[in-house]
DNA sequence: TAAATACCTG
DNA sequence: CAGGTATTTA
């Protein structure tokens, strides 16, 4: 069986994905692990001591560190507005020891050039002074009301699992944890930030009234646990006391509260970007795929030459008929469950640029569990009928935009996401997630060009990082022109050798492209397909993973639809030049390469963002 | 003529 | 990917 090319197994995906930043230890970043830029050694030191045992991953455990967190930024708050700029919104404990056992490692806080100063305008306008001391005590009081409650609360549990009622046989990362509690207290804290202002009695009393619901549990402890629990119980006042206080003085004292990281406090969000407010008009972003989703009875014989289109456009309907594992709970309410409190124009280009990996574009990603729809099973259903591929109608690629709504709304799903890669479970994932430092930087201009030495002693080169950003640009863009790629890389000092290397980069993409179309279309004759329509590039498709594996080696990057269109209409050319013996002709690929020149699509406005380079991970 | 590409190579 | 070269394009 030829899995290359098979039934679009994919539910239509919208081309405003959210993104999702995580860490390959299976956790998507915390709130805290994500404000990065602070300026303080010791908001880099892990972060979380709290958080690391795993069994704080529990789910009550995360909920009270989520109310905490929300108390310590309602007094961030307090003395501003929420304005973008100013919450440290980095809590770290600073005790070393504490530190030392983190096993993720987070660093380079640095900042890069590129960045706007940034709308951190009034760092050091707060001094919480006595009124914050005075909540201070408040908040350690509750601290030991909510260990009495969070004893109680793991009590039911104690039984069946292990200590404070995190799974022990499990992965403490496992997916529903994640999803679960994760950003179920996480969208409780966002409800508190709404009301920002620093009112912290008003939240501190929603928490509490929260503590007692949860202490109304019975009591069953088992003796084993209960040993345990103490445990837990020295641990957690002890982590959680640190964090607090910790995070206080860097409220009292970071005269640089950079970004709020407003990310940490919005829900988690959509994995499949679903529920997000899909563009007005489909665009390219509409797409055939709901045939897999569909019970395989219940597909359409597409066996035969699908001639038509109708099908997938009677398809297009807001929500396909998606397996239920596609459809992530966290936020999946419509874009008014997830308020935003950001100014809209702050969101655009300074937070956005800085929320490392996340952007309202959706695009980044990881690799959420639910992926792994029935469709991202190339061996199963597809591959059963390789060939029976819905139509792609060339007709619609006439819309080749992806609409990039940038609501908002996409911003809350952003840093909560439960998701988190899961891969070879490093423990470089916070490194990875990191923005680029300036070391790294640095080291970058190595990989230059030899023959580019700009006479100019700016010495501004391509780092990996504006490689990767072309990379991703190609799913839009196959033949961008040297001002478009300007306009793209305002961080880049184009000079002719710049500019020479970028288009010799998409010149490289290109050459894969192609030759894994021609290759694949190849393949396809000689397993005997006859009608080009029957090919379709999916997202499960050998040919995808070729691509995606070139061109978002991390997969950290949704691959918009557009470009799965573009892919197999660029395959059926192939096919139809090489099954018409066209390729005996010396420049039969010139007029594909016409066609295809032709189908660019809009790049996403974010990619213009100079800052834009920190969203890419991993070098 | 310079820039952009394609095609080949390492 | 980067180099190099040949060819095409504006």
């Amino acid at each position: 069986m030829n899995p290359n090319f098979s039934l679009l197994s994919q539910p239509s995906r919208d081309c405003s994905y959210l993104a999702e930043p995580r860490t390959k230890d299976g956790r998507s970043l915390s709130p805290r692990e994500q404000g990065r830029d602070s300026p303080f050694p010791w908001s880099q030191v892990p972060s979380s001591s709290l958080a690391d045992p795993d069994w704080f991953w529990d789910e009550h455990i995360q909920a009270k560190r989520a109310r905490v967190e929300t108390i310590v930024r309602g007094m961030c708050l307090s003395p501003n507005p929420p304005v973008p700029g100013n919450a440290p919104a980095r809590d770290s404990p600073c005790c070393p020891e504490k530190a030392r056992e983190r096993k993720r490692k987070q660093n380079l806080p640095v900042q890069q050039g590129p960045l706007k100063p940034g709308p951190a305008g009034d760092r050091g306008s707060r001094k919480g002074g006595p009124r914050v001391r005075e909540q201070l005590h408040l908040l350690k009081q509750q601290l030991k009301h909510l260990q009495e409650h969070i004893l109680q609360a793991a009590e039911p549990k104690a039984p069946a699992q292990g200590p404070g009622g995190s799974e022990t046989g499990e992965d403490p990362l496992s997916v529903k944890q994640r999803d679960g509690s994760g950003s179920r207290s996480w969208a409780v804290h966002s409800d508190h930030r709404q009301g920002s202002s620093g009112d912290l009695s008003r939240v501190e009393k929603h928490r509490v009234s929260e503590v007692k619901h949860q202490s109304e549990e019975p009591r069953l402890l088992p003796s084993g646990a209960r040993a345990l629990l103490e445990i837990l119980k020295k641990e957690l006042t002890g982590a959680i006391s640190q964090a607090v206080d910790s995070v206080l003085q860097k409220v009292l004292l970071d005269p640089s509260g950079h970004l709020t990281h407003l990310g940490k406090s919005f829900p988690g969000l959509v994995p499949d970007g679903r529920s997000e407010p899909s563009p007005p008009e489909g665009g390219a972003c509409k797409d055939p795929l709901p045939l897999a989703a569909l019970p395989r009875s219940a597909q359409p014989q597409t066996g035969a030459p699908l001639g038509n289109l109708s099908l997938a456009k009677s398809l297009d309907s807001p929500r396909y008929p998606v397996s239920p594992r596609m459809i992530p709970k966290p936020c999946q309410g419509p874009p008014a469950n997830c308020p935003l409190t950001v100014p809209a124009h702050i969101q655009e280009d300074q937070i956005l640029s800085q929320l490392l990996g996340h952007r309202p574009s959706g695009h980044w990603r990881g690799n959420l569990p639910q992926d792994s729809s029935p469709q991202s099973h190339p061996s199963s259903e597809a591959a059963l009928q390789p060939w029976r591929a819905a139509k792609l109608q060339p007709l619609a690629l006439s819309q080749r935009q992806c609409p990039w709504l940038f609501k908002s709304t996409c911003l809350e799903r952003l840093p909560l996401v439960p998701s988190v890669k899961m891969e070879q479970g490093g423990l470089q994932a916070v490194t990875d997630a990191l923005p680029f430092s300036s070391a790294l930087y640095i080291s970058f201009t190595s990989n230059r060009s030899s023959r580019c030495h700009s006479p100019e002693r700016q010495e501004e080169g391509l780092n990996p990082g504006h490689l990767k950003k072309a990379k991703l640009m190609f799913f839009f863009t196959r033949y961008p022109s040297s001002n478009l790629l300007k306009a793209y890389f305002p961080d880049v000092q184009f000079n002719r050798c710049i500019t020479s290397q970028m288009i010799k980069w998409f010149s490289n993409f290109r050459e894969f492209y192609y030759i894994q179309m021609e290759k694949f279309a190849r393949q396809a004759i000689s397993d005997g397909v006859t009608n080009p329509k029957m090919l379709v590039v999916l997202r499960n498709s050998e040919l995808f993973r070729a691509l995606n594996m070139h061109y978002n080696k991390g997969n950290d990057f949704e691959v918009p639809d557009c470009f799965l269109e573009i892919a197999s209409l660029t395959l059926q050319e192939f096919f139809r030049a090489v099954s018409a013996g066209k390729d005996s002709d010396p420049s039969w690929k010139k007029p594909i390469y016409k066609i295809i020149s032709k189908l660019d699509s809009d790049i996403p406005e974010i990619f213009k963002s100079s800052s834009y380079p920190q969203e890419l991970f991993r070098n």
